[in-house]
DNA sequence: TAAGGTTAGGTTTTT
DNA sequence: CCTAACCTTA
């Protein structure tokens, strides 16, 4: 039993209670996912079989670590367990079981983009204001509906709801939603939320289904249970409602996803469904110092809704929590990068050592910028994943519609990708004819003279084509089918054929597409490794797959939402301001700002020992500049944590006479010191120095880079000057990477960049 | 049909 | 400011 060793008395209990329900309240920093991959190794232990175990998580990411490390702990066993999130391990249950729904077994996954695209199309059939049903509310709608099991008739057929939409002037979101469910079971296809509620449908509706599953998952744990929704909390109360072995893992103060629909109440509530319930409470905090986690407790002692605990560190009391005031967001960037360069060569720490949460995107630029001015190396996380790109978008749509050739979206995305002379028109005529003889548009184009008005010999080609590729998919291995997809679709040589730096970049992401795909072909864990098997889970992939070289020593910038289960040495936490954090979308209502301020909490827990807050009086949202009022949050701290740091003298030449020290943070509107204001001194753009595009040397004439030796300095038309680091691959198609003093690293072939060398 | 111009809108995010 | 969807024109 060495692996219980090294358990805290709470954790071993936890660990220890295999039967019956069980709670886990995991405090920030407590070693949750230490407890659940012990009990799951208990678990095996004790003699359950490994089959019969099902863990729930919220991200690939989690499953893939908890999988090692329970496979560290039992060994081979651990492939047994079914692993993953709520949406791939019932999408894996769904394709076996698609057909008792009428669906069939490869069906498309339709990400954000289709479901838009689908409703897009039939808000414009219905002729509605797009003001009035704007595509994101509508699909939110819908959402909301889908994860409460509402059906469309349900949905119709409820007073409350129909009175809630007719009386915002919306009456017709129900037969939207109706619609729209109607043409993704057209199209084959399912939604995020689909996966859910056809699961539930699925276990609801067939007995025999049901007693499988429920037989077969003897033992079922959730973890991050407080961002569940309701849509998963049916379907796990369905699950173990036979051996009632189940495990929900979770921490109320992190719930920072109900605007997505989970929904707090069902770790709350918990108590309810389970009278004979156990519950762990995990309240040592290993991760940060005291005064770390007392400021956290102090900050989500102002929400209500809360379970009661008391999470406390043994470590140091550490350093107060710092307080930054900057006078415009540029400035914040330029006082956090200079304080990480401090910290970093005063106590010897890594780059890595140190993370920049923010509450939005956009606040990333300032950071970066003023990172970059001082060459520290960062990386951001989150943004655009791999899989969003359009040309692997595109790419991936010939698959679809090779597997799933009623998958319309598909259809519509490539039909004239690359140009084959379909436009807007005939696609039109297509899916009106589809319409009218109650077939798919793809069967439609199949026997397009029949069908189409005025169908060009273009449409049939099209088909011929998808046919091919169905066909040639039955025999090649995934790769190779991939490879002759976007050979013969005329994806490849359209991408080839830019040389814009852009469309390098594109043709280059298409190659690691393909060599992903020939990793996959290669692997030797699986049996079936056609290119429909690789595509069943392409759908529910996301960008932290890819990170290959995770353990560079870079800053790490990233949104709270995703910094959420990560630690940092030291943390800095930017851009408290109202209306920024917490967000002005967010007070309206009391429980909104409760998740604001769990937000808040969260940021303040990542930080092992040093934790850094700023704020601006000023910043560019959508290009004008606005004044800020210190955060809220701020206030709720108390100000026996907190050291201030107002050394930052105003933009040009203000008053600097700050009162005391309260005052200095109060949000009352005329306060003691001047803000800038942008009447009197008009806004002096700072980011133009780096956001400007270089302006090339008089003169300024490509080389010949024949010669190009690692270490020259060249000139590029956009890039600036640079240094080349290394060279790579063979006569035309020589990779450079090079070092742009300006911009960074870019690797550039050097048949296409124009490069001129500098000699001295 | 394709390219270029205009306008509206804009948290957070995983799946 | 920046993106993406829509509209106008060659």
């Amino acid at each position: 039993m060495d692996y219980l060793q090294g358990l805290n008395p709470e954790q071993k209990a936890a660990v220890l209670q295999i039967k019956g329900p069980v709670m886990i309240i995991a405090g920030a920093g407590s070693g949750k996912t230490r407890v659940i991959t012990y009990r799951v190794a208990h678990l095996i232990r004790s003699g359950v079989d490994s089959f019969n175990i099902l863990v729930l998580t919220f991200t690939n990411k989690a499953a893939k670590e908890m999988r090692e490390r329970i496979n560290h702990i039992v060994g081979p066993e651990a492939k047994n367990i079914w692993m993953g999130t709520f949406h791939s391990v019932f999408a894996k249950i769904l394709r076996v079981e698609a057909d008792k729904l009428g669906y069939p077994s490869n069906f498309t996954i339709y990400d954000t983009d289709d479901s838009k695209s689908v409703l897009r199309a039939i808000l414009k059939e219905m002729q509605l204001d797009d003001k009035l049903y704007a595509v994101n509310f509508v699909l939110n709608r819908i959402s909301a509906a889908k994860s409460a099991l509402l059906t469309p008739a349900a949905y119709q057929g409820n007073p409350q709801i129909q009175a809630e939409d007719d009386s915002q002037r919306r009456p017709l979101l129900g037969k939207i939603y109706e619609t729209y469910a109607q043409r993704c079971y057209r199209a084959g296809a399912m939604d995020f939320d689909d996966l859910l509620l056809k699961t539930n449908e699925l276990l609801r509706d067939h007995a025999d289904v049901r007693n499988k599953y429920q037989h077969k998952f003897k033992y079922i744990m959730v973890d991050e249970y407080q961002d569940t929704n309701h849509s998963q909390y049916s379907i796990v109360k369905r699950l173990a409602s036979v051996n009632e072995n189940l495990c929900v893992v979770g921490d109320d103060a992190q719930s920072i996803y109900a605007f997505r629909g989970a929904n707090i109440q069902n770790i709350l509530n918990f108590e309810k469904d389970y009278p004979d319930l156990k519950v762990f409470k995990l309240e040592q905090n290993y991760r940060s110092t005291q005064n770390i986690v007392n400021v956290a407790n102090s900050i989500i002692a102002n929400n209500k809704d809360q379970l009661k605990k008391n999470v406390f560190s043994e470590k140091d009391t550490g350093d107060k929590i710092k307080i930054m005031r900057a006078f415009s967001d540029n400035e914040e960037g330029k006082m956090v990068a200079d304080a990480i360069m401090h910290q970093r060569s005063t106590n010897g720490l890594k780059w890595k050592d140190f993370a920049i949460l923010y509450r939005t995107n956009a606040q990333s630029r300032s950071m970066e910028e003023a990172l970059r001015k001082l060459n520290i190396p960062y990386k951001i996380y989150g943004g655009m994943s791999f899989y969003q790109r359009k040309e692997i978008k595109d790419m991936i749509a010939y698959f679809r519609l090779t597997f799933n050739p009623n998958d319309e979206e598909a259809l519509k995305r490539v039909i004239n990708y690359p140009k084959r002379g379909i436009g807007d028109t005939t696609v039109d005529r297509v899916i009106v004819a589809a319409d009218q003889h109650q077939i798919t548009p793809f069967e439609a184009i199949l026997d397009a003279p029949r069908y189409v008005e005025k169908a060009p010999a273009s449409l049939m080609a099209f088909a011929t084509m998808i046919q091919s590729f169905q066909v040639i998919t039955k025999t090649l291995s995934a790769y190779d089918a991939a490879l002759h997809i976007a050979q013969h679709s005329g994806l490849l040589k359209d991408l080839y054929a830019d040389k814009s730096v852009e469309g390098l970049n594109r043709y280059e992401n298409i190659q690691e597409l393909l060599n992903g795909i020939k990793e996959f072909s290669e692997r030797e864990d699986i049996e079936e490794k056609g290119l429909d098997i690789f595509m069943q889970d392409v759908a529910l992939l996301t960008n932290d797959d890819n990170d290959k070289n995770k353990d560079a020593d870079t800053v790490s910038l990233m949104t709270i939402h995703s910094s959420k289960g990560l630690e940092f040495p030291q943390v800095h936490i930017v851009g408290l301001e109202e209306n920024l954090f917490p967000s002005q979308m967010s007070l309206n209502s009391r429980s909104d700002l409760e998740e604001e301020r769990r937000l808040f909490y969260v940021a303040i827990t990542r930080a092992e020992y040093k934790l850094t807050i700023s704020y601006a009086t000023s910043r560019f949202k959508f290009g004008t500049l606005i004044n800020c009022e210190p955060s809220r949050f701020i206030d709720e701290i108390n100000a026996k944590y907190l050291e201030l740091d107002f050394s930052a003298k105003p933009a040009p030449a203000a008053s600097s006479s700050f009162g005391d020290e309260r005052s200095a943070w109060s949000r009352k509107p005329a306060d003691s010191f001047s803000k800038p204001k942008p009447a009197t001194a008009p806004p002096v753009k700072t980011t133009s120095m780096l956001a400007k595009a270089h302006v090339p040397s008089a003169g300024f004439k490509p080389s010949d880079t024949s010669n190009l030796q690692v270490g020259m300095q060249v000139e590029h038309e956009r890039f600036g000057f640079g240094k080349v680091i290394s060279l790579e691959g063979n006569k035309p198609d020589i990779k450079a990477t090079i070092f742009f003093k300006e911009i960074g690293q870019k690797q550039l072939l050097l048949k296409f960049a124009k490069l001129s060398i500098v000699t001295e």
